[in-house]
DNA sequence: TGGCAT
DNA sequence: CGTA
DNA sequence: GCCA
């Protein structure tokens, strides 16, 4: 049951205000200079509001002191005044006469009561500010040397355009590609490269982490930090934001802050931090937040920060669960696996390009971000680690090592050494990583896959698509298909060498797929040797037996046949080549098989971990074992196909004898 | 301070 | 090391 | 980076 604590939301936020409705507002306030809102004694939720209000009355708004024209705040006093300034970085000297009334003077900052805005805000009308003003003081020069504590605020500088998202360095590598891709050719040897050899070491990928750092604490959170909103609010955590401290603009806050209660989420309230045991939806509130944060976490993957890695996929997969769009740093540090440094970044964020009420948030950014996105470094070690057989420490070789800087450096310099699978990875890195498969056409590629196993095994085999697809997305990276039929023994034995009987029923599938023309390249056809411990059991009661048996599967580069506009005869087929994988579960693994392959990867992780310290299991797209025996759980993920049993209400057993009940696939996108 | 999926 |  |  949900908590009721509520969280109080400011009226002028998106939902409910359209956004070019600007138009016909009365109040107008961008002739003003740039004001800075005071943070001082103000919560966080009252500084949102005022700044909606501001923001929607056109004002402009500044988060540096330095370049305000207009201070405002909770300040009653001159030398107060003075001293906020002055705490900021701000020298100034009083000016007495010249306080006339709104106009802009070079180097003039004017420290104002907040007064002055919730009365504009109140009567909708612009409001002299006169009898406000605390302070007048004209801008000079800091005594000495410049203080650390302040400066930065980084985030309002314009991001310049810069080399959007595409991995697309020197292009694709299409004119170049054009070498063979040799059937044996493997063995990574050392290429003739050019190298510039550059050390790894002070990269910005390691800098960014310091740089992110730096500008975590800064003023919001030294004083009213979410550390001290977490510890405060002491008992387990009750999940509420800072509510309306008292000031002395309680009208305001109470007029625009008041109404529209949110519910705290069952998740918050309880502080639960496994993501499998919540709803987690494809297209969260949040999502352009979450899209930075996952290019932070992909600069983590970069400089093999694996840490770094699980920390970010935890905060992640929070955000995407929570079904409002957060509006401050202390609300988003509630959230289980949400701390300092993640609600630093929001509080970077939502105090970067400012966004009017109803308006789409995707202009706001993250230094760091930024920075990342403007970094060959970064953005040549995502291209790199975007071809297929390539992960970080090739990419890092390619980049540091070899000097490379582009997919025609790779080709030109590295072909012979690349993998067979990485030359095709190069060969097809644009169809791979640009061109998405809609559903239909995964649907398509699906069922030509079960027809395929039908034709050579008969018609009790059956097929799921897993992954992302199967999570609901409209666009899939690739097609991960679970295979499986209702009888154990069709997978029993181990004749035929290295697989065994399942390693013979891919590679009978592949095979009939290859005749009718779909397959185009095989990756791996296989089991054992290739990654993940998905054992299976057969019959045995010990566990030496089957240490090393995994679920056989095939990694495929398929291509629909079919082309249209249907072309001249002889014309090439220019279909998009696809990633296709083919798994193949004995029907004792088929729970396991596709509960595992359906993702995303933090669900699967916090599976593992919620299996592990509920029940000392092991999961894996194998089975459940119990770590202590060594046994497999029985009946854990078994398809009970015989008896008519389907393969999702077979996930779906499983999954309530874990403990985790039931959960849609849609809502398992962890991020 | 150790753990973070398999 | 790379892959899901 | 967050949590127990």
């Amino acid at each position: 049951m949900a908590s009721t604590t509520q969280i109080p939301i400011d009226l002028t936020t998106p939902s409910s205000s359209p956004s070019p409705a600007e138009a016909d507002r009365v109040l107008d306030l961008s002739h003003l200079p740039p004001i800075y809102l005071l943070p001082t004694r103000l919560s966080e939720v009252t500084l949102h509001s005022l700044e909606q209000g501001l923001l929607g009355a056109g004002a402009l708004l500044t988060y540096n002191p330095a370049e305000a024209g207009v201070v405002v705040g909770d300040v009653n006093t001159k030398r107060r005044g003075l001293l906020e300034l002055r705490g900021r970085g701000v020298w100034s000297e009083e000016v007495i006469g010249g306080v006339d009334g709104g106009g802009e003077e070079e180097g003039l900052v004017k420290v104002v009561r907040i007064k002055w805005i919730t009365e504009m805000l109140e009567k909708g009308e612009e409001v002299e500010m006169g009898r406000w003003v605390v302070y007048v003081g004209k801008k000079v020069a800091p005594p000495v040397v410049k203080e650390e504590g302040e400066k930065e605020e980084g985030e309002k500088e314009e991001g310049e355009k810069e080399e959007g998202d595409d991995h697309g360095e020197g292009g694709p590598a299409k004119k170049k590609v054009k070498r063979e891709i040799g059937e044996a050719g493997d063995g990574v040897g050392d290429g003739k490269a050019t190298a510039s050899l550059k050390s790894p070491g002070q990269s910005i990928l390691e800098r960014a982490k310091l740089d992110a750092q730096e500008q975590s604490p800064h003023r919001y959170h030294r004083g009213r930090g979410t550390r001290h909103i977490r510890h405060d609010s002491e008992p387990s955590r009750r999940a509420r934001p800072p509510l309306l401290h008292h000031t002395s603009t309680g009208e305001f806050e109470q007029i625009h802050i008041l109404a529209q209660l949110r519910t705290v989420p069952d998740y918050v309230s309880q502080n639960l931090k496994y993501s499998c045991l919540r709803d987690t939806p494809l297209k969260p509130p949040n999502s352009h937040f979450i899209s930075l944060l996952q290019t932070i976490r992909l600069a983590r993957t970069l400089s093999l920060d694996a840490i770094g890695i699980r920390a970010y996929s935890t905060a992640i997969a929070s955000i995407a669960a929570y079904p409002y769009p957060l509006l401050t740093s202390a609300e988003l540090s509630t959230l289980p696996g949400c701390d300092g440094k993640t609600s630093s970044l929001f509080h970077e964020y939502i105090h970067s390009t400012p966004t009017f009420a109803g308006e789409e948030d995707d202009n706001r950014t993250i230094h760091v971000v930024q920075e990342l996105e403007a970094s060959e470094e970064f953005t040549t070690l995502r291209m790199f680690y975007g071809i297929w057989g390539v992960g970080v420490h090739t990419a890092r070789e390619f980049y540091f090592k070899n000097g490379w800087r582009s997919l025609d450096d790779v080709v030109e310099f590295g072909w012979d050494s690349l993998s067979r699978v990485q030359q095709i990875g190069v060969k097809y890195y644009e169809e791979f990583n640009e061109h998405k498969i809609p559903r239909a056409e995964v649907e398509r590629i699906a069922d030509i896959i079960i027809s395929a196993a039908r034709k050579v095994g008969g018609e009790k085999w059956d097929g799921i698509v897993c992954g992302g697809y199967r999570r609901g997305k409209g666009q899939s990276g690739d097609v991960d298909i679970v295979l499986s039929h209702p009888e154990e023994s069709l997978f029993e034995g181990n004749v035929g060498g290295k697989g065994g009987v399942a390693v013979e029923w891919v590679g009978r599938i592949v095979g009939e797929l290859e005749t009718a023309g779909w397959v185009t390249h095989t990756l791996y056809l296989g089991r054992g040797g290739g990654f993940g411990s998905q054992r299976i059991d057969h019959t045995t009661t010990t566990t030496a037996a089957h240490d090393k048996d995994t679920l056989a599967k095939a990694m495929l580069v398929w291509q629909e046949q079919e082309y249209n506009p249907p072309a001249e005869l002889g014309e090439k087929n220019r279909n998009p080549h696809r990633r296709v994988d083919i798994i193949l579960a004995p029907p004792s693994c088929a729970g396991t098989a596709i509960l595992g392959w359906t993702g995303a990867t933090t669900f699967e992780r916090d599976l593992r971990r919620f299996v592990e310290k509920r029940w000392g299991w092991k999961f894996d797209s194998g089975g459940v074992w119990d770590r202590r025996t060594g046994e497999r759980v029985k009946g854990l993920g078994d398809w009970r196909g015989m008896e008519g049993e389907g393969l999702v209400e077979c996930e779906k057993r499983l999954l309530e004898e874990l403990g985790v009940g039931w959960r849609e696939p849609e809502m398992r996108n962890t991020g």
